[in-house]
DNA sequence: ATGAAAGCGCTAACAC
DNA sequence: GTGTTAGCGCTTTCAT
C-alpha cells in the first residue's frame, strides 16, 4: 500500500535491495529453501550450491531486522568494561573483537566509568539489542549477576559466580609468584597495595599474598588504593612509611603511579625499594626501569570469553541440555624486568 | 501457524512480549495512533498523554528490529577508530558514547589495527548495521572517503574533506605554539618527528612547522616515525644526531618512547633537549618529568562529531535540503609542563 | 486527528 | 528435501 525506501547501493550507484525471493526467483526454488540453505537447513547439497551460487551472483545480503523479527535475534554480541580507557581493559576487548569480526557479528562496546549504578542501566540496554554479553571486571554482587544472567546468555571475565560460565586469570598464583620472587631476592617484608575492596580481582590478589605468612615474608596491606595512576601516586608515600623493601602493586597502573612518585622523591627503584604490578600491560615495558609485572594474556581472555559466548548461543539454538557452566583459568607469569632487586639489607650482605 | 519466541523477561520472571497492539487496548486507540504517539506523529496532546501512560504502564519498549524493518533504520550508530588501545582514540569513543548514551543509541565501535585494508572492510560492515558513521583519523584517500560518505550519513574526526561534515583540532595552531614556545627559550634547531606520511593530521601538523622559518628556528624533520611508544625510542638516537636541541614529536606516544630512550642514555631532559608531544593523552602528565604537549578536548572532539552525525540524520528523516557540510575546528593549547627549558646555548648566555 | 490495512524481509510449522 | 503459508511488530498511506 506505500512505498518503503528500498536501501543498499551498488557498484554501480543505483540503489536497489535483493531480497531473498530473488534469489528464489534466480535459483528456482522457493523463499524458504533459499532461507534453508543459507541458515544452515536440510537442504540437498545440490540445491544449496545453486542457492549460493545465485545469492553470490545477484549481490544478496540478508536483512538484519527481518531475521531478528522472526527469530528474536539481534546477531550482535555485546561487551561491557569498566573504563574504555584503561589499556588492559582495551586490550580484552581486541580479543573479543578479533572473535566476533571472523564471524561478521557486530559487537556493541560499552563502558561504566568504574560507576556501578550506570552498570545496572548499561546492561539492561546492552541485553536488549544483543544475543549475548560479555561483562568484564563487573562491580555488581553475586546476586545481581545471577539475575543478569538469567536474562540471557552471559560470560564473566576477571569474576567467578556459580552457574555462569567465566574466563579468569590466575591471579593467585601470580601473586604468590611475585611473593616468591622478592622472597628470592631477600626481602622479608613488603606492602601490598589493595585494590577496589568489592572487587573479585582483589579477593584474588588477596589470597594469594596471603603465602607471605608461610614462605616468611610479612605482609603489610594498604586498603583501597585507586586502581590507577594517582592512586599510585599517593600510595607510594604510605608503602614508604611502613618500613617495607618491596612493593607489590594490585594493577600496573597503580605501579607505575608509585614508580613515579618514588623516582620524584630521589627514591632509587629498585636498589632502595622493589617493585612489582599486575596485567602487564604495554606501558609496563615503556616505564624507566622496566616495570615487573605478573604477566596476563589480555588478549586471550578476550577470544576465550568471545568463544565460550558463542558456545552458549549454539547451544542455546540447538536446546541442547544446560552442562555446567564453563570456567576456564588462564595461567599468569611473573615477567622480570627491572625494578626488582635484592633487598637492601640482602645487598648488604652480600658485600 | 507457529509459535514465536516472546522475549522480554519482566521484574516477576514470566515471559511476556508487550506490543504496541497491547498498548493500542489499554489506551483505547489504534495502534497507529501510538506509533505515531510514540514516534513524534501528528496526535493530539491528550491522546499522547493517555498513550504514554498505558506505555508506561505496561512497560512497552518498541521492537527495534520491527521498526527497522520498515523504517530501514537500526537505530545505532558506528564509529571506527585505527586502535582502540590508544588512549587518544579511547578518549575520543567515550566521547561519542556520552552522546549516544543519552538517546539510549547503541554505539558499534572497531578498530582497523591501522591497517588500511581492514578499514575498507570494517566500514561496510559497520555500514550495514547503523544509520551512520563517524570516521576517526580515517586512513583511506579522499576518494574513497567520499565514496564512503555517499553511502551513508558520515562524520569525519581528524580529517577534513570536500563535502563531509568533520571535526577537528586546529593542529597547525597548536604546533606554531609549540614552536614559539621553543623560540622563545632560544632553541634554534628544533627536530621534527614526522607521523605516518599519508596521513591528514601529520600534514595539519607539518604545516605549522613551517612557521620556523619566519621566526628563526631551523627545523629538521625526521621522516615516517611510527606513531608508537617503540617509534619514539627508535626516533630518539636519530633525532640526537641532528644537533637540535629540541624535539616536537608528531604524538605524545612517540615523545614518550623519546624521553624513555633519552633517558637511557642518560641524557638529561629538559636540561640537555627539550622535548613536546601532541595531545595530552593522560599518560603525558604521568611520565617523569611531566611532558610539555599540544593539548586537545579529545573527549569533546568525539561528543561534537556525535552531534553533528544526529544533525545529519535527523535533517535525512526531514528531507531538508542539504545545507554545506559543518567543519568544526577546535582550539588547540600548549600546555606546558617539564620537558621544556632553555636551550643549552641560551643557558650559558645566561650565567 | 484517527483508524484500517498493507507490507517491510525473513523464518519456521506443516504438509507433501 | 521442498513448497506453502502465516506471521514476527512496526510504520505509513489512504480514507475518514
Amino acid at each position: 500500500v506505500f512505498r518503503y525506501r528500498r536501501a543498499e547501493t551498488t557498484d554501480e550507484g543505483d540503489t536497489v535491495t535483493v531480497t531473498i525471493h530473488d534469489v528464489a526467483r534466480e535459483a528456482g526454488v522457493s523463499a524458504s529453501t533459499v532461507s534453508r540453505a543459507m541458515t544452515g537447513g536440510t537442504v540437498s547439497s545440490a540445491t544449496r550450491a545453486t542457492v549460493m551460487d545465485a545469492a553470490a551472483r545477484l549481490g544478496y545480503r540478508p536483512n538484519r531486522a527481518a531475521r531478528g523479527l522472526t527469530t528474536g535475534r539481534t546477531g550482535a554480541l555485546g561487551l561491557l568494561v569498566p573504563d574504555l580507557g584503561n589499556p588492559y581493559f582495551a586490550e580484552v576487548i581486541k580479543g573479543v573483537a578479533a572473535r566476533t569480526r571472523t564471524r561478521d557479528q557486530p559487537l556493541l562496546v560499552s563502558d561504566t566509568d568504574e560507576d556501578s549504578g550506570l552498570e545496572r542501566d548499561t546492561i539492561a540496554s546492552l541485553r536488549r539489542s544483543t544475543d549475548g554479553l560479555v561483562l568484564c571486571s563487573p562491580r555488581a554482587d553475586d546476586a545481581a549477576l545471577a539475575e543478569i544472567a538469567r536474562g540471557g546468555p552471559t560470560v564473566l571475565i576477571n569474576r567467578r559466580v556459580d552457574g555462569i560460565p567465566s574466563v579468569t586469570s590466575n591471579m593467585t598464583d601470580g601473586v604468590e609468584q611475585a611473593l616468591r620472587h622478592l622472597s628470592a631476592l631477600g626481602h622479608t617484608r613488603v606492602a601490598y597495595l589493595c585494590g577496589p575492596a568489592d572487587s573479585w580481582a582483589e579477593r584474588s590478589r588477596s589470597e594469594g599474598m596471603a603465602l607471605g605468612a608461610s614462605i616468611g615474608v610479612e605482609v603489610v596491606r594498604i586498603p583501597a588504593i585507586a586502581p590507577t595512576f594517582d592512586g599510585g601516586v599517593y600510595a607510594a608515600d604510605l608503602a614508604l612509611t611502613t618500613g617495607a623493601t618491596a612493593i607489590i602493586a594490585f594493577n600496573d597502573l597503580i605501579a607505575l603511579g608509585v614508580l613515579n612518585r618514588l623516582t620524584s622523591r630521589g627514591i632509587s627503584v629498585p636498589a632502595e625499594m622493589s617493585l612489582i604490578g599486575h596485567d602487564d600491560i604495554e606501558m609496563a615495558t615503556m616505564s624507566h626501569p622496566g616495570l615487573t609485572t605478573v604477566s596476563v594474556s589480555t588478549v586471550k581472555l578476550g577470544t576465550t570469553a568471545a568463544e565460550l559466548l558463542l558456545r552458549l548461543l549454539a547451544a542455546d539454538r540447538a536446546d541442547a541440555g544446560h552442562e555446567p557452566a564453563a570456567t576456564v583459568v588462564l595461567p599468569s607469569a611473573l615477567v622480570v624486568r627491572r625494578t626488582t632487586d635484592l633487598a637492601p639489607t640482602a645487598q648488604h650482605g652480600r658485600s
